[in-house]
DNA sequence: AATGAATGAGTATTCATTCAT
DNA sequence: TATGAATGAATACTCATTCAT
């Protein structure tokens, strides 16, 4: 049915303009998503992304001002879940703690999917590897707060650089989901947790601090 | 000039002709890194490649069955140096031998510039992929072949996973050189040495190591 | 002009996007048949096709996938053109009647143009060269069986080999076009139409034929 | 073994250069032969013709101008075989005569087996056609001079053009080689030999022919 | 806003021909 | 003469982007 028609029959238009734009936009999106999955970023034609939105060619740039402009937009929604989670040591067992966090967040990004095409475009796009390390010093920051104050707190190693523990633990937690691909062993996050936190903490520490939660649990 | 002239004049510092095939090999290998690394493999063209080196276009094509097989001897050469050195645990200061261990391994990385390339061709080219899985793969043998000696011995952790242990080591190790960009700060490899090392040993088994090492030196 | 101008001046005589489309198939379509009859097939270009047809090099794969697939569209629209009519003997004067049909398939032949390309495609493309293999065998199948019944009537000569009778007349059919080229004689159809009759009917057969015709015509 | 070497040494160069030149020569045109019967003329390059017949590639160019020259010499030396002989009407069975002519120059024309690549330099090359043209008018004057003679004696047909008749006969003996192909029937040249005596002779002067050849033969 | 036909620069690859050795 | 490496113009086909409808 046309736009004519509509006005002739009187029809109410039931989704709003910008609505109905936003859901071509997403629509879009959607399908450069699945497509950049599907056959990586440089071999997806803007044709196709359309087409596989149900959309025509031109109804493309119109929401979009190329194909990279959509995948930014892609990777604005996803970036956040790339960031690994900043643990909150010393409130609980941090090895069981870490384990699911290192878990939850590879299950994050496989659901994302975007693994496959992020290599492509960082060795390729200046710019979108300008963001994402930008994203990656916050983290890191943050990540390197709660190190220090678990160093003040005496529960740290005390002879090992705090940014060069930061940057492990990131490049660990970060590196997890390969394992398998580049080992041939299962990842099991349980040891990958310990080695992390074997890189924070003494084994003495650790200790006391699971005593601790075990402690309060049973009370 | 002719045969003739050649006698008449005397010797003329001809190149012998597969030294001189060799030669174009080398400039077109040597043009395609470059461009490689300047603009990404799938932005560059044979007939960049072929210019760049200053032949013809069709010159490239009897060196190479296309830019895919230029690559491909490009890293036949260079993959023993992604490689990185099995250590020998146990023999001297394991963090200074790790540290200069890294930064050798890092400087032959930089030197070999392919590490923007790479990134590219293992997200789109399976093959390529499967190669360097392999070889990681056997890396990771040696290593935690030399790791479960050192265990036998007595000098690492009695609680953490060899597998998962000789994984962070690799991947430590691997990603060092991106610490700076990542992070923001300078790469030191005695502290990431430090922080591998603490994966691996006890502190008191180092200072045993390092001691014994000093003992020896004094004598 | 936008939608709502139109409406206010008028009436613009727009073309259907499908007409349009068509219009701009058969631009191609007889941008192509000219420059194959021209240059041959092989030497001509899709390129070229399409800067004949003044339009870009992408518009022609939007309507062909390749050179070949614009060939034989062109040729399907012709092939019928190629056949030789089956004569119903017996019926009239065969020499008059096999003149005419002679002279109309020549025209038509000539009309088509292709003369000069199908030996070059019957050398080089199996499948084509299959195709009108095909098409040949089915008009000697049905030449052969109007033979016959005349056989069984008494009009052929007794002593020939209707098979060998029938491929003699489709290959004096089919060559006939070329007998100027050939032989620097213009070709008088009424001649090759003799002849032929010669190949099927005893002369006393045709003349008696031609009398009934007459006897016919004068009631 | 250098020619510097075959001067110093004195030894005696076993064939003349001429003759040398000329064995490379044949070998070249043997090689592109081979070739262009095997993958037909376009497809051929002068670097392949070259390699198979085991000279360099600007060997080729020393002998022959380009490709389309050594075509055109193998076709020079053939093309005597392509002209079907001409047959003395009226001193034995012309039936047995034609039909022995014809398998002989069927047989011919595989041995030379250019069918495949004629068509191709047919439509392409107009310079060649007209040779071809030439050789075809040539033969056509000497059939139609014998055919003239015949009716002279009163052995032909006397109401069909002489032209015709010939220009049938030559397009008949052309392509009986191609029978089968086009019909499915294998050729049968016994049966050929007739229709085409058909087209020259009335029935009875055949048999008297026939029947004075056997007269002769018995005495 | 939406459409999708049209555009034409761009890419990989081949091959006839030349020319330094 | 002979060689075969080198040349670079030419070809088929793709795809990001525009624009008339």
């Amino acid at each position: 049915m046309s736009d004519r028609e509509d006005q002739l029959v009187g029809e109410f238009p039931l989704i709003p303009k910008q609505e109905r734009a936003q859901l071509k936009r997403d629509l879009l999106l959607k399908s450069g998503h699945e497509l950049f999955i599907l056959k990586g970023y440089e071999h997806t034609t803007a044709k196709e992304i359309a087409a596989n939105a149900g959309v025509a060619t031109g109804t493309f740039y119109r929401y979009f001002s190329d194909k990279r402009q959509l995948l930014m937009s892609l990777l604005e929604d996803q970036i956040e879940m790339l960031m690994p989670p900043e643990p909150k040591w010393g409130v609980s067992d941090p090895e069981s703690t870490l384990a699911s966090l290192l878990e939850a967040h590879d299950k994050r990004i496989k659901e994302m999917g975007m693994q496959r095409v992020l290599p492509e475009l960082l060795a390729k796009d200046t710019e979108f590897a300008e963001v994402l390390a930008a994203a990656k010093r916050k983290i890191f920051t943050r990540i390197l707060s709660g190190l220090t104050k678990a160093y003040a707190k005496g529960l740290t190693w005390k002879d090992l650089d705090l940014n060069t523990v930061t940057w492990s633990l990131m490049t660990l937690a970060e590196h997890a989901p390969e394992k398998v691909k580049q080992c041939g062993i299962v990842t099991d996050y349980r040891e990958v947790a310990k080695v992390i936190c074997r890189l924070i903490f003494p084994p003495e520490v650790i200790k006391n601090l699971q005593s601790e939660v075990s402690t309060v649990e049973k009370e």
